[in-house]
DNA sequence: TGGTACATGTAACATGTTACATGATTAG
DNA sequence: CTAATCATGTAACATGTTACATGTACCA
């Protein structure tokens, strides 16, 4: 029925849905390992998309297996409407920090109050960092041809230069804004 | 009426208006020159949101001036309402880059289709990157006491930080993904 | 037998996007 | 006179978020 266009969302289920038939529970699972990073999803979302998508023929369910599992499964038209998605260019990116915002508006907010909260933001990226930073060593010591492909490698090295890049700059803040840098001794 | 905490948008709105009053259109344009890199609003989220919060009585209209400006100002429940915002720590940001869904998929599109959207993202970072590092000149170059404040200069020294980390990501993509890096003579 | 993880889904709402309608003012 | 820019606003819709309701199966 529906010719419109996919949105992003939509569409990175229908990629998935290449690999095989998945529930949305399991859709949500591994959305949220590959693309988390730079594409959130969230369960509501998911369901609804799904039901749309096979409203309009893209995606089929299955039989429900245990626990009432209902698994998707990709349909020619899914696959043609992927395929249309993927080749089109990627919009712009979209990017919302209400860290920087906090920041911009620093002059507002009382310095220690304002360091602390740069503290947390800067132990949540570390974490990140470590997280990717173990991903890519599974991914190293993954046999040729097992593993993930050069694309997803890609992606992960996105994540880690993005983060280093975040880390390099709270260590680079100006004393006034953030005194005493997390983690640092003196 | 409202006590419901401030939106991050609606709340860098009263951020501006502290510097005085501001029409809407005022409003769209210093919210994308100063947040425009990590924080993107519309014209009509501007006009709701001042609409919703002169209801909240957060911002006043004044008087209609030349072209049927509507200057907005801040009022005291105003400033307080910012102050509660600016003290809560900050939310997680939120990245979306379709252009990284892309390359997730990548194997699902014909090689030299990638290539070339990448490479047209590459000339947009590159673009980014050179305005901001214009606008760090220009603040470096303010009289002391002039220009932007040390919060802002941080704001851009984050973008210049995450673009040059984006061009690095560019630049290091393995060859099978993007051959002939744009720019690049061999 | 009780807690945790699995699994699906809805409802209500908040936020963001796109397109359009309308008109004033200015510069050439 | 006319095109561009300034300026406000609405309508319709798409997308995203949060909270909740319901129930299954596994495991200790």
């Amino acid at each position: 029925m529906t010719a419109r266009p996919l949105n992003a969302t939509a569409a990175s289920l229908l990629g998935f849905l290449h690999l095989g038939p998945m529930t949305g529970w399991d859709l949500v699972a591994i959305a949220e390992r590959q693309i988390g990073a730079f594409w959130s999803i969230t369960q509501s979302q998911v369901y609804r998309e799904l039901a749309a998508m096979a409203a309009a023929g893209l995606v089929e369910p299955g039989e429900r297996g245990a626990r009432d599992r209902r698994p998707f499964s990709i349909t020619e038209a899914g696959r043609e409407s992927f395929a249309a998605w993927a080749a089109q260019p990627p919009g712009d990116e979209l990017i919302r920090m209400p860290m920087l915002l906090s920041v911009v508006f620093g002059a507002h907010t009382p310095p220690h109050l304002l360091a602390a909260h740069l503290a947390s933001h800067r132990d949540r990226h570390a974490a990140k960092l470590a997280e990717y930073e173990d991903d890519l060593a599974l991914a190293e010591g993954a046999p040729p041809g097992y593993g993930p492909d050069a694309y997803i490698r890609a992606c992960l090295d996105f994540g880690i230069r993005y983060e280093r890049a975040v880390l390099d700059w709270f260590d680079n803040l100006p004393a006034e804004i953030l005194p005493d840098p997390a983690g640092a001794a003196g």
